[in-house]
RNA sequence: GGGAUCUUAGCUCAGCUGGGAGAGCAUCUGCCUUACAAGCAGAGGGUCAUAGGUUCGAGCCCUAUAGGUCCCACCA
């Protein structure tokens, strides 16, 4: 057992030391045991493409924190981890990496291509577990997963057939987002939407017949005109009555269009007078659908203007634009150019203006599987926090449309549908079938497009623990508990694995989601690669270690908001280990040699007793809070405890002990199981939150069991709940504090000892005052002090200071300033009436007394009572100084 | 357009079900006191955005206003 530690905490060297041994004995891994309640929790996969974030490091620290609590708690905790595949993310990667060796993605064929991307996961797609363990992550990595691996590749299948079958998966015409820079179609919760100052251009339409009449319309997408097949108006708009029916000469084009009549159109907006490219808009689609109309796509999947676009075919859609007005211009059909600003749709990945196209897409219908997701969340079945998170919940299944789910795109599972080269009938099956179960010939060809990658990841609490097979994983470990994630992915993720949990598994994905907010940087700006904002927490690491990267992330922020990234934050927690760690190597310096005894209960101190009654209250309270998941809540109050009460304190109070152990083995014997006793107690409390310098600490404190991080989490007992000691300390801390004020005051330096007389009326305080001399003389530098019920021989001009129990007066003939000494008790006279008359005020509030609870009203009397003593004992000595 | 959320000490934020305004950092004063100067002891600093309301009592609940942030939404 070595003891000899360093002064400062050095969080290298001690942090992968220690996670290795964590490793090696398997203590995360977590096995389906029936004598044992299980507590799960499934990791959300980080991006193979991804670097570890202070978005990864708040959500695994949130989530390593519940695990190692319950863990604790004995408790079968299972963190189940696991990677994502990531789609387009990994695609676009390796696309880029391909086109820096000259080679092109469809050159080198689907086949070729899939094999360098696998090829890249392996090399790559490591690294983000890697940076997750520098965090501590106690996740089972026995059990890591990846979205698409065998077993969650299978899952994916099943789960498409079953609701092709089922008919709530179809393929289908539909207007869909086209990002034209990934050339895939992407669904609703992937556009982002974004405000962008843009024109409105008001165009002329000639009118059929009627030479010199044109119907103004406004757009603010010129191009879009290519595809115009109507001009629609609004059936009660008195304007333009006898347009309806007629038709109009499309300019630049020369299609002939009809005037259609349609309630969608605004009569307020613009001219009132719509242009209808069905192709090209989700609600002209609908316009279109209604009215029968043509749609005429006109765009490229890279969003340049196609064949149908006559004589602008290949020009990109702005350049098109941008020639098209110049066009109506000349032609004197630009009748004016407005200032708009409007809403533009862009992929949340590469940013692009997204285009709406009209595409064979495969969708989910939403309108049905979303009910359970509904009504688990009403009954409250499951839990969002925080609680608002509920509304937006709703939000979004109220207004949910059926989700696109086919993408063009080649890294992800395969659709597995196949369609029949002759007939062209659809069969969707596990392989390519051998014959068309239509026209009987052999030939198939299977789907091009991947599917979304959220539709694997939205099977991921039950995928993960072998579903489709019925495993013992699954019964044990399914549903999961808790669900820790942020915010902005609650609909991507949250949403569709809660229903497809219960399409799936017929019950719940996990019952407490808990959400978090966004890191960010100290101005409040998103940390991203563009800005170079971001604080790499590997840096955060190397400099001040996980324990502190830890700490700072889970305090002083509320549960669901975002919270600001402050080097001197980190600084704090950095310093706050080194706390934990100074008072540890004080305790065991002390220990060196030592062989403790267990008191007999009768042998401890008031302080000690103090102590362990208020580590006892700890316990309570910060598992009340975990329970509660007020996760900063907790860990402050294990922070207050250690710093504030024991270190500042307890081993105050201790020391004297300590030092006279020759005197009094007994008594340093009892002082020091009470130091370690609480020592490790808040330890346990704290490992959640600082895994390694807990860790660390405790195997060095104690030899009888090898990890914290499997020890017994502390439970509050009656028995060590002390409320006379507690009421005493609080008394002594009181003096305490009012002599070390007054002397500071007084500009008494520390260095000066004064013999001091506290008096005390009551003899029941009296009495424990008495008990209390050494600590109260240790604390207030005193060189004596004797604890007397009246004032027999304390000198007229000694200083003094009033306690609630008790007034102190320190005789310092040379150094007393009686007119400083009157300015004092003037100060504190102004103080107790200010509260005088506040408590007053309340008591004589008859309302207050007839309608308060009783307990609230004794309570005001009580002070009211303390606070008239202390007027007293000020008045007295102020008339005594004349 | 709908909704959420925020406005508390110089800065960043806590404040759980309404019952005498808190922390960290910063500032000021004094201390190298045998665990820790990454520390110890003291101090200053806030009409809790504004205006109403409910209540014996409001930072907390209700209504309105102002400003900030964010999400959702098919007005060309």
């Amino acid at each position: 057992m070595a003891k000899e530690l360093a002064k400062t905490y050095d969080p290298k060297g001690i942090e992968d030391r220690l996670y290795q041994k964590w490793e090696d004995n398997k203590y995360f891994h977590a096995k389906a045991d029936r004598s044992k309640k299980p507590f799960t929790i499934v990791m959300p996969p980080p991006n193979i493409t991804g670097q570890l974030h202070m978005g990864h490091a708040l959500d695994n620290t949130m989530q390593d924190i519940l695990i190692r609590y319950k863990r604790m708690q004995g408790y079968n905790a299972l963190w189940q981890p696991g990677t994502d595949h990531a789609s387009i993310s990994t695609e676009v990667k390796v696309i880029e990496a391909l086109k820096k060796e000259g080679i092109d993605k469809n050159d080198l064929g689907r086949e070729k291509f899939l094999e360098r991307v696998w090829q890249w996961r392996d090399e790559y797609g490591g690294r983000i577990v890697k940076q997750l363990k520098k965090m501590g992550s106690s996740a089972d990595w026995d059990r890591e997963r990846f979205t698409m691996d065998e077993g969650c590749s299978h899952a994916v299948q099943e789960v498409f057939i079953k609701l092709y079958e089922k008919g709530w998966i179809y393929k289908g015409s539909r207007i869909v987002n086209w990002c034209p820079v990934c050339k895939t179609s992407i669904s609703d919760a992937e556009v982002e939407h974004e405000e962008q100052d843009g024109s409105f251009w008001h165009i002329n339409y000639p009118v059929k017949g009627e030479e010199g009449r044109f119907v103004e319309i406004a757009t603010t997408r010129p191009e879009t005109m290519l595809g115009d097949t109507a001009v629609a108006v609004n059936p009660e708009d008195e304007r333009y009555q006898d347009l309806i029916g007629k038709t109009l000469i499309l300019p630049l084009v020369g299609r002939e269009i009809p005037v259609v009549a349609d309630s969608y159109v605004d009569r307020e907006f613009g001219t009132g007078c719509v242009k209808i490219a069905p192709a090209d808009d989700p609600n002209y689609f609908e316009v279109g659908k209604r009215h029968n109309l043509p749609e005429i796509n006109v765009m490229n999947d890279d969003a340049t203007i196609n064949k149908n676009g006559g004589k602008y075919e290949g020009m990109d859609r702005y350049e098109a634009r941008t020639q098209i007005v110049k066009e109506l211009d000349e032609q004197g059909l630009l009748v004016k150019i407005v200032p708009h600003a409007h809403n533009v749709g862009t992929h949340d990945r590469c940013k692009t203006t997204v285009e709406p196209l009209v595409k064979q897409q495969w969708f989910v219908k939403m309108d049905e599987m979303i009910r359970p997701a509904v009504e688990a969340v009403k009954k409250g079945e499951i839990r969002l926090l925080p609680e608002r998170m509920e509304k937006i919940y709703f939000n979004w299944t109220d207004n949910i449309r059926d989700w696109c789910i086919s993408r063009q795109l080649w890294w992800g599972h395969r659709i597995p549908a196949y369609y029949c080269e002759e007939c062209g009938e659809i069969v969707v099956a596990r392989e390519m079938p051998k014959e068309c179960p239509k026209c009987g010939c052999g030939h198939f060809t299977q789907d091009p497009d991947t599917l979304d990658t959220w539709f694997s990841s939205a099977l991921w609490p039950f995928s993960t623990l072998g579903w489709p097979d019925k495993t013992e994983d699954l019964d044990y470990f399914y549903p999961n508990d808790v669900l820790v994630t942020g915010y902005d992915i609650i609909f991507f993720w949250v949403i569709r694995m809660i229903f497809s949990g219960y399409e799936h598994m017929g019950d719940k994905p996990f019952h407490t989601v808990l959400f978090h907010g966004l890191i960010r940087d100290s101005q409040g700006r998103k940390m991203s690669k563009s800005l170079g904002n971001g604080i790499d927490p590997l840096e955060v690491i190397e400099k001040y270690g996980a324990d502190a990267l830890r700490l700072t992330l889970i305090t002083g922020n509320a549960p669901g908001n975002d919270m600001r990234f402050y080097w001197e934050r980190v600084e704090a927690s950095r310093n706050f280990a080194n706390k934990v760690w100074n008072a540890s190597r004080y305790i065991m310096m002390n220990l060196e040699g030592q062989t403790l005894r267990q008191p007999a209960p009768s042998e401890l101190a008031a302080s000690d007793r103090w102590i362990l009654s208020k580590a006892n209250t700890l316990a309570k309270e910060v598992t009340e809070n975990m329970d509660k998941f007020e996760l900063g809540i907790a860990v402050q109050k294990v922070y207050d405890f250690i710093w504030d009460e024991f270190c500042d304190w307890y081993i105050e109070m201790t020391k004297s002990r300590i030092w006279k152990k020759e005197e009094d083995p007994e008594s340093a014997n009892t002082a020091l199981w009470t130091l370690k006793t609480v020592l490790t107690q808040g330890l346990k409390l704290l490992h959640p939150y600082m895994p390694f310098i807990t860790e660390e600490i405790f195997c060095t404190l104690q030899s009888e069991e090898e990890t914290i991080m499997l020890s017994q989490w502390p439970v509050y007992r009656e028995e060590w709940q002390f409320a006379r000691e507690e009421a005493v300390v609080d008394q002594v801390k009181e003096a305490v504090r009012a002599v070390r004020n007054l002397r500071a005051e007084m500009d008494v330096p520390p260095s000066r000892k004064a013999h001091m007389y506290l008096v005390c009326e009551d003899t029941g305080n009296a009495a424990a005052f008495e008990s209390q001399r050494e600590i109260l003389m240790a604390l207030m530098g005193a060189s004596g002090l004797k604890v007397q019920q009246g004032k027999e021989g304390i000198a007229e001009d000694a200083v003094s200071a009033v306690t609630s129990a008790a007034v102190i007066y320190i005789p310092l003939e040379d150094l007393v300033d009686l007119e400083k000494e009157r300015e004092r008790l003037n100060k504190e006279k102004e103080k107790l009436e200010r509260e005088l008359a506040r408590s007053n005020g309340m008591l004589g509030n008859e309302k207050f007394v007839s309608r308060a609870p009783q307990a609230k009203i004794d309570e005001e009397k009580a002070k009211l009572a303390k606070y008239q003593q202390m007027m007293e004992q000020v008045c007295q000595r102020l008339k005594q100084l004349g």
